[in-house]
RNA sequence: GGCCCUAUCGUCUAGGGGUUUAGGACGGGUGGUUCUCAGCCAUCAAGCAGGGGUUCGAAUCCCCUUGGGGCUACCA
């Protein structure tokens, strides 16, 4: 079983584009067959080696590899349709040859123009074959006036039924059809044509791509019988939609796996996300591991309908995901997010995390260095509050920076009658604490708040706002303990000392 | 316009003629744990697009309508 997946390097790998590279990978590793990538190049003017390159990353990041590609070479290569333009251009003269294909003169212009006038009429825009025929006579003036002519195939007329392994069989009249291009008047061959004899040379087996392709299947067929090849199964997934139904495009957000890496989602909980849209076992599991969906996976199983993605889902995925890993790999994962928002600075090995402060340019102020240690036991703190990692660096700030802010409600628990008095008296508690332990804390606290009748909540949260300059949290007790003492009663000082 | 695909809670889905008062998950609501948030636990609301058939019986099979998507490019 030999499966491919032949993306375009116009742009950066899209989720839909993505959730087909992974049926495609969990199918071939499924039945230990070959995974190919291809590279559909042939568009010169939006094709980008840099798009190329971020495409094969982002596989990668996502845990998808493959047997044969560009980078990787193969005994089916080059793996990039710019490297083959030989092989379409001697397939094509084989069907000129055989009186299967033929040159056709008429410019875009005039396409353009012909299908409006059919539309007008009511009638269905396509070509009219008027090349089939030609005269030689015709050939050389359209010759003589500069008209570089393309290839177009000759379809024969009949009904072409596939078998498709998602939505069963699917019949098309290709009466209806004009004859297509097979080469661009550029020498290049046009997609329909490149695929096809792609998908011969590298003896493909199983075509796994998008709904959009289907309509382009019967042309796929009848390039394949007149090539006298073998036809390979095909299966067409359920197309992937953007919140409101349409098709899937930036102004919904993230639609590419670089921006979803960007914003801090995990690439496990990415793929296993992707593997869901569309497909599902009888159990309605929702959580699988790479090699339970490798297991799993078929496409029987597979829905014929369009399929919303739901960064909703995604994002709470990622959250599972998160609680899952370890603190330490956690903290490695999160490092690349604090030193874009200037909270920490990298400096040899083993890194170090310095304090700054947060509103520092230019020089940077140089506070205690503090290690992986401490932001270890900031993520064992705040992990179960975070879903997306871009977002750690907004949730322990307050841990890093010397100096904290204070947001509109937390100033409003400040200005609260008694907390002053609460806070004063409890610094001086504080101040004569030995051990700075978290048990320590939560019992001196606790007894303080009783001795002086007061409740809990009017003690703790004030307390909380104090030091960390916001309402919510981790455990107040765990949390100054992890912060330290000094930090802790630096800013309480801070407190009661400000009018 | 023509052709093709498709349709179960807001979303992802289970369901493939009777076992279904249509199950699970996300999101939402409520309650509990708690100084707060998160997490965890409990709990609630929410759906077979509409209309015809077939059948003793239909979410499940067929047809039509409607909605959505795709192809109809010298894009892929």
């Amino acid at each position: 079983m030999r499966l491919r997946f032949a993306p375009s390097p116009t742009g950066y790998l899209h989720i839909g584009n993505a959730r087909t590279a992974l049926f495609n990978y969990l199918l071939a590793r499924k039945h230990r067959g070959k995974f190919i990538l291809r590279i559909e190049d042939t568009d010169v003017l939006r094709s980008k080696k840099e798009f190329e390159k971020g495409i094969i990353e982002d596989l990668h990041w996502l845990g998808i590899d493959w047997d044969e590609g560009p980078e990787k070479g193969g005994d089916f290569g080059p793996y990039r349709q710019s490297e083959r333009l030989k092989i379409y251009d001697a397939f094509a003269k084989r069907l000129l040859k055989e009186n299967k294909a033929y040159h056709c003169y008429c410019t875009k212009e005039e396409l353009e123009q012909r299908n409006k006038e059919l539309l007008a009429r009511g009638e269905s825009p396509r070509y009219d074959n008027r090349c089939r025929n030609i005269s030689d006579s015709q050939k050389e003036r359209y010759l003589k006036e500069g008209r570089k002519p393309v290839i177009r195939f000759k379809i024969p007329e009949r009904i072409i039924e596939i078998n498709d392994l998602i939505r069963g069989r699917v019949s098309f009249d290709t009466g209806l059809m004009g004859d297509f291009i097979i080469i661009k008047s550029d020498g290049t061959p046009a997609f329909n044509f490149a695929v096809v004899v792609d998908d011969i040379l590298m003896e493909i087996t199983t075509v796994i791509r998008g709904e959009d392709h289907l309509s382009n299947t019967p042309r796929h067929i009848m390039l394949f019988e007149a090539l006298k090849a073998k036809i390979p199964e095909f299966a067409h997934m359920a197309m992937t939609l953007g919140p409101d139904g349409s098709r899937l495009s930036k102004r919904h957000g993230a639609t590419s796996v670089r921006e979803h890496r960007k914003i801090g989602i995990l690439p496990e909980a990415l793929f296993n996300y992707l593997a869901l849209l569309g497909w599902g076992t009888k159990e309605s599991q929702e959580l699988f591991t790479k090699e339970e969906l490798v297991k799993e996976f078929s496409l029987e199983r597979c829905k014929e309908g369009a399929a919303i993605f739901d960064s909703a889902k995604l994002t709470w995925m990622n959250g599972l995901y998160i609680r899952k890993k370890e603190p330490e790999e956690l903290v490695e994962l999160i490092l690349p997010y604090l030193k874009e928002k200037n909270l920490m600075h990298l400096r040899g090995e083993p890194v170090g995390v310095r304090f700054i402060k947060p509103e520092t340019t230019g020089v940077i102020n140089v506070a205690p260095t503090i290690d992986k240690n401490y932001l270890t036991k900031i993520i064992v703190l705040e992990r179960e509050r975070i879903k997306k990692l871009s977002e750690v660096p907004d949730l322990i700030e307050y841990f890093l920076t010397e100096e904290i802010k204070f947001n509109v409600k937390a100033l409003e628990i400040l200005k609260k009658p008694g907390v002053k008095e609460i806070l004063t008296s409890l610094r001086q508690e504080l101040t004569k604490l030995i051990p700075f332990s978290q048990e320590n804390l939560e019992k001196i606290i606790r007894d303080w708040t009783k001795r002086n009748n007061l409740k809990t909540k009017d003690v703790f949260h004030p307390l909380r706002v104090a030091i960390t300059g916001r309402t919510i949290g981790p455990g107040l007790f765990e949390l100054m303990e992890v912060l330290g003492k000094e930090r802790v009663i630096k800013r309480l000082k801070f407190i009661v000392n400000s009018s």
